[in-house]
DNA sequence: GTCTATAGCTTGATAGAC
DNA sequence: GTCTATCAAGCTATAGAC
């Protein structure tokens, strides 16, 4: 693996679990096994490592949706396929997504890098509009309201259930949370 | 206002704003106008700082709660006046509530404050259960399934709300994720 | 209860050799 | 691309005078 990747690595998982101003390139380095400054050849100031990260994660989620999109049939069965991946980005109750992470320490964050974070909410947001769409349609989600909100709704439902779980570190929390919307999901 | 409270009061808002690690006790002594040392006289350790701030919020919110449920009739009622509660707390987009601030940047308290963080979100899950075990008598908030589960996906959907709204400082953000549940509350 | 002074450490970031 | 050495600034926290 090349150093980047594995110092891109590095510093997700520690801003997941401590925040981005809870890991510095001196934690970075000690994980990866090279001396701090070098960090600074890769990622020249903590900002420029902000926007790596998330743009990275978005590649990557909105490849998991893609993903989610072709291999479920049903909107139901692609809402219950969403779910799960924000259940396991939890790692456990060790973790948050990056998502969560970066809305909560939105202050130290870069103008860019706040304007491409809720370019992620809505782009979660405009696929979950579809689903919710499509559901009126397959009647595989009981009562949708309307599918814009259902939609929004959905997202901040995954984001709280992940940070009350953090909190307890413990992932029965985020199944009771999100048992209600599960439940109306036909099978 | 004695300066104590002062001190709270500071530190308490630049936590919503930027997060347990996001001020420091030169920050508080900006605002009130004090030296830095003198901060320490009132709360030796951030530790103690930590404590203070979620015992003072958490009594506020539990009176807060305890007025909604008296000076509202119905469930839905009870409800409605709860996600206020919440919006008023994002102050226009700049700020989440205490509970946001403090699941997302759990890493950095100690044992007894997650655990107190842990117990105020039992209460709240508490006291929301109790308004949708009303809700299935008196009719005002429609289609409840189990009233635990809605309770923790409420609690949920106001601190995800938050989070999202805090990314995009701006409230209606807010709005559009909540609309969904207050639309199932009957006039 | 507040002050000045300071300790001891960590942070992000840079200079310059190899 | 990685290193050693270093910087200025920030942090929490303490000592001791008033």
């Amino acid at each position: 693996m090349d150093t980047r990747t594995a110092l891109l690595d590095s510093a997700e998982t520690a801003c997941r679990q401590r925040g981005f101003d809870g890991f510095s390139y001196s934690d970075m380095a000690k994980d990866v096994g090279i001396a701090k400054p070098s960090v600074h050849h890769h990622f020249p100031l903590k900002a420029d490592l902000a926007l790596a990260i998330l743009e990275r994660y978005s590649d990557n989620f909105h490849q998991s949706l893609k993903n989610i999109s072709e291999s479920n049939q049903s909107a139901g069965a692609k809402l219950s396929a969403y779910v799960q991946l924000y259940r396991n980005a939890l790692k456990g109750g060790t973790c948050v997504c990056l998502c969560v992470a970066y809305s909560a320490g939105r202050a130290s964050l870069s103008d860019d890098v706040v304007s491409k974070l809720n370019r992620f909410h809505d782009f979660s947001i405009d696929w979950l509009e579809i689903v919710f769409r499509n559901a009126s349609h397959d009647h595989s989600i009981s009562h949708v309201a309307d599918p814009r909100s259902e939609a929004a709704a959905t997202l901040a439902l995954m984001e709280g259930a992940q940070l009350v779980a953090r909190a307890a570190s413990d992932l029965v929390r985020f199944d009771q949370t999100v048992s209600t919307l599960l439940s109306r999901i036909s099978p």
